[in-house]
RNA sequence: GCGAUAGUAGCUCAGUUGGUAGAGUGGAAGCUUCCCAAGCUUCAGGUCGCGGGUUCGAACCCCGUCUAUCGCUCCA
């Protein structure tokens, strides 16, 4: 494990030496958890969310894309759970120097009494055998009683705690039931803090007019205050998908692992309507279909996994991550929520306005149950990175550093370096690269002996590299070095679009999802 | 946020008991070179994370702060 952070670590400073990412405001010492993309990481991530959109948009004719604002109305956020759901209250003991959640520790708290009234009926049931009616005893057995007496009691004053968000009724309870840590077990407990995973900032000018807006926190909410609008003017019929990528902040407590976790990420998501009823198996497609989308980047079949949700959140009904095998570990590279009609009824709610679609074949109007993929541009960019550095072990002992990106997704597909700076192939090579410019995103180099532009353009994962050498002169025919294999086949300078486009394109990857 | 550890050139790191900063590598320009980091010449680049303090004098000692890594926590 020791040596996978290591492998980590050196990721993370090949992406500073080689223009991938760089630390954000970095000459003023940086700011926490924000990075920015760099000459060769922003093609990178383009052509990742070029993958996606043309998946989603291409090859769907019932998927349809938008891209809608940062700022958005704040009842949204009500509507949608955000503002409660994203206000945890914690709490630390300051003997352990652990921190916890005061809701999942009164919960906990709670959990025990249902445990001890369990065993309580358990004994009984032993006692009385077939005859036991388990309903009778717990009405009348006085232990029973009491427990239960208790659980509501701390149950009812929890939920008022949290209704009010009430934060000094909360470590009241944890007082009043003496919860102890479990790892200290004392009960030295700071108060309980809040963190607003939300940013906030102010729209409008004068101060009495000014109105409190929230960065948003996930792009999802775009798209289901626009549903109508796009089901409307798109003339859309269930069930069909709206895609959207953008950026979204969250206010992390801990942000970490580079740009695993950020305050400011950006998300591709694809909110999928179908009818009620028909939601477990949409949710299976794209489960499906969505694995299908990584693999087929041939990263790995063995580095993907899924990972079933016990756990749901408030708004899901059932829910999977895809997990991609990091130096730290399997990670959540994509969720799979079957959200239900959760979001738009609340959104109906809340702004009054009727979020319905008519059916024309069931003759009737109903609330699309919604499922949900949604994917972290920057952890796939990771993904990327981390499965395609080497540091490869050469015959002669050298070694050299390469990223075997999928060749489709790399930030520059082919170098184009003329032997020697003179006798006429520095011409010959500006020749050649207006030639592919148009298609290919082309690096031109001249500079140091040719091996050591190999090793450049293996660092930065080009996949092919064009040498001009004397005979190009002669015949028309070049090098081409293939990244991987380091081999290298002479070809016309005519089969050079073809040869590169057929495995650099895009195509080649979204002809594999089909 | 709390705790532990760290911060010196683009990168990887030296820097003795406090005495005004060094290597390797990389970068730029040139020479040489017909295929995998070759060689030669020249150059650029650091108020040692930042701010205070102690001292005649601080990269080094003390305090604060920022950033990063790991754990707790959360999640795309």
């Amino acid at each position: 494990m020791a040596k996978q952070e290591d492998v980590f670590k050196k990721i993370v400073s090949h992406c500073k030496e080689y223009g991938f990412v760089f630390p954000s405001s970095e000459i003023y010492d940086g700011l926490g958890a924000v990075y920015d993309y760099a000459q060769n990481g922003v093609e990178l991530k383009n052509n990742i969310k070029r993958y996606w959109w043309e998946a989603m948009t291409l090859l769907h004719e019932n998927i349809v894309g938008i891209d809608s604002a940062i700022f958005m109305h704040p009842s949204i956020w009500k509507a949608s759970g955000h503002v409660d759901a994203f206000n945890d209250p914690l709490i630390d003991n300051k003997d352990s120097k652990k921190r916890y959640r005061a809701d999942v520790l009164i919960e906990d708290e709670i959990a025990k009494y249902d445990e001890k009234i369990n065993k309580e009926v358990e004994k009984a049931r032993k006692r009385f055998g077939e005859n036991f009616d388990e309903k009778m005893y717990c009405d009348t057995n006085a232990r029973v009683l009491e427990y239960r007496k208790k659980r509501d009691e701390i149950h009812q004053r929890f939920a008022d705690a949290m209704n009010a968000n009430d934060l000094k009724a909360l470590k009241q309870i944890i007082d009043d039931c003496e919860i102890v840590d479990p790892i200290s077990g004392t009960r030295n407990w700071t108060d309980v803090r809040q963190f607003n995973l939300m940013f906030k900032t102010e729209m409008g000018s004068s101060a009495d007019s000014a109105m409190d807006i929230y960065l948003r926190p996930e792009t999802a909410q775009g798209i289901f205050v626009n549903f109508l609008n796009v089901q409307k003017t798109g003339r859309m019929r269930i069930p069909f998908g709206i895609a959207q990528i953008g950026k979204a902040f969250r206010n992390e407590i801990v942000a970490r692992q580079f740009v695993f976790r950020m305050r400011e990420f950006e998300q591709m998501e694809m909110q999928f309507f179908v009818c009620p009823g028909d939601e477990m198996r949409w949710f299976e497609y794209w489960k499906e279909g969505r694995m299908k989308w990584h693999k087929a980047l041939g990263m790995g079949d063995e580095k993907y996994r899924y990972h079933d949700h016990e756990k749901l959140a408030h708004y899901a009904n059932a829910a999977t991550d895809i997990e991609f095998k990091m130096p730290f570990g399997f990670k959540e590279v994509e969720g799979i929520h079957s959200r239900t009609d959760f979001d738009l009824s609340q959104h109906e709610k809340f702004s009054g306005k009727k979020i319905q679609y008519f059916d024309p074949e069931l003759n009737k109007s109903y609330t699309p149950f919604v499922i949900e993929t949604s994917i972290g541009v920057d952890r796939m960019f990771l993904t990327v990175l981390c499965s395609s550095y080497e540091e490869h072990q050469l015959d002669n002992g050298d070694s050299r550093v390469v990223l075997h990106l999928p060749k489709a997704l790399a930030p520059v597909k082919c170098a184009i370096l003329p032997l020697v700076k003179k006798d006429g192939l520095p011409e010959k090579a500006h020749e050649i690269m207006d030639i592919l410019k148009f298609d290919f995103a082309c690096c031109y180099d001249e500079k140091d002996s040719v091996g050591k532009r190999y090793r450049r353009m293996d660092a930065i994962g080009t996949p092919y590299c064009i040498t001009i050498d004397g005979q190009t002169l002669e015949d028309n025919t070049v090098t081409l070095r293939d990244r991987d294999s380091m081999e290298q086949q002479r070809v016309s300078i005519a089969e050079l679009p073809a040869i590169i486009g057929q495995e650099c394109s895009l195509n080649t990857l979204l002809k594999k999802l089909v």
